[in-house]
DNA sequence: TTCATTAATTAACATATGTTATTTCGTGTG
DNA sequence: CACACGAAATAACATATGTTAATTAATGAA
């Protein structure tokens, strides 16, 4: 049992050792090519990611035929699809691997299941929630209080990796705006 | 024992008699008055809230100056401060109650020692978390995938009483727009 | 009821973004 | 290495929003 399995989940130190094996039981180690397609709308996605090399988007497309992106998800990172992670029903999102991946993905009905009789893994699934809820509250305080230029900003400041390593294309959907508008505000900052 | 409080957990099945009455131990019935601050930056807010009767605001002041209303809950709704809901961390948000307020408030501390050796109240806490998180999840797609008009489209067909009990000072920013913008796609919803 | 205050609308103008199209750049493939 | 393809930048124009200010409507307090 290593495949950096257990670093994974050191940091919840209420673990016992039974438990990681429990978890390791559940758990299958998974790669993607880059461009793959992880999930799609309709269908009840099975797993929860943690990344353990890669980027993962989240997308949707838009009654208008328009790709926009949710989320994006790096090392360390969860990632799922919200309405089959939360709630066991058909994504309304698509996954795609922006780069080869390599992902502990945990199934989750399986884990749910340890949970009804597991308060250690009921605490760790509890402990993952929160901090991918804390990430969506900041993101929505980033969309309501920022301006595209500033989120634009906030990305280069706090999370300069996605700008290296996500095509202008996808993280101008992530920060609400056009492709073209992106351009502009990047010509923007570098001049200005 | 009862104010409503038993209603408020009945469709959590899985919570035993003692649970309840575990519960009921560590929350208190508070009222607040319209135009009332419940909470405000820099301080732990030590309580979850489950709305019975009012609406609740929840804000941020930018550095420029400007209040922005991040979210909006009212009667079933749980809210609280994130930070300190999630990480018992000092606020980042106000909380104002808009209309005069009845609220089950939960004391978050006792809370989460009551989910150290009680696993049915661990779960009731994580189902009510991965509401909020499912309430934020869609939030963000809110802002990533509709415009300002079509997002005030969807607060029309969705939480129609929004619109009839907060003022529109400050639904505009919970639209991501200026009061000034939300008149004009009133208007423009209105003639055409 | 009246008055004062705030909210909401309207107007006028500046600005950023959206849209469409074109050009340039970069990447990967043969 | 050349070529083809998609991404990014640029351009030109339409449009929605932001900003500031003025007007009208609504609200609450005396």
């Amino acid at each position: 049992m290593d495949n950096g399995f257990k670093e994974a989940f050191n940091r919840f130190k209420f673990l016992k050792l039974t438990d990681l094996v429990a978890l390791f039981k559940i758990a299958t180690l998974k790669s993607y090519k880059k461009g793959e397609i992880i999930a799609e709308p309709g269908k009840v996605f099975e797993y929860a990611f943690l990344i353990r090399k890669g980027l993962i988007r989240t997308y949707v497309i838009t009654p208008e035929g328009e790709e926009k992106t949710i989320r994006l998800a790096l090392e360390k990172d969860f990632t799922s699809c919200g309405q089959s992670m939360l709630f066991s029903k058909p994504s309304t999102e698509y996954l795609e691997a922006m780069e080869d991946c390599k992902v502990i993905a945990i199934n989750i009905q399986k884990l749910n299941k340890l949970c009804e009789d597991n308060i250690r893994i009921l605490r760790l699934n509890h402990e993952g929630i929160k901090e991918a809820f804390g990430d969506a509250i900041e993101r929505v305080e980033f969309f309501t209080i920022l301006t595209p230029e500033q989120r634009y900003q906030r990305i280069m400041d706090e999370s300069p990796e996605l700008i290296q390593r996500v095509p202008q294309k996808f993280l101008a959907s992530y920060l609400g705006v056009t492709t073209v508008s992106l351009s502009r505000i990047r010509t923007r900052l570098i001049s200005g």
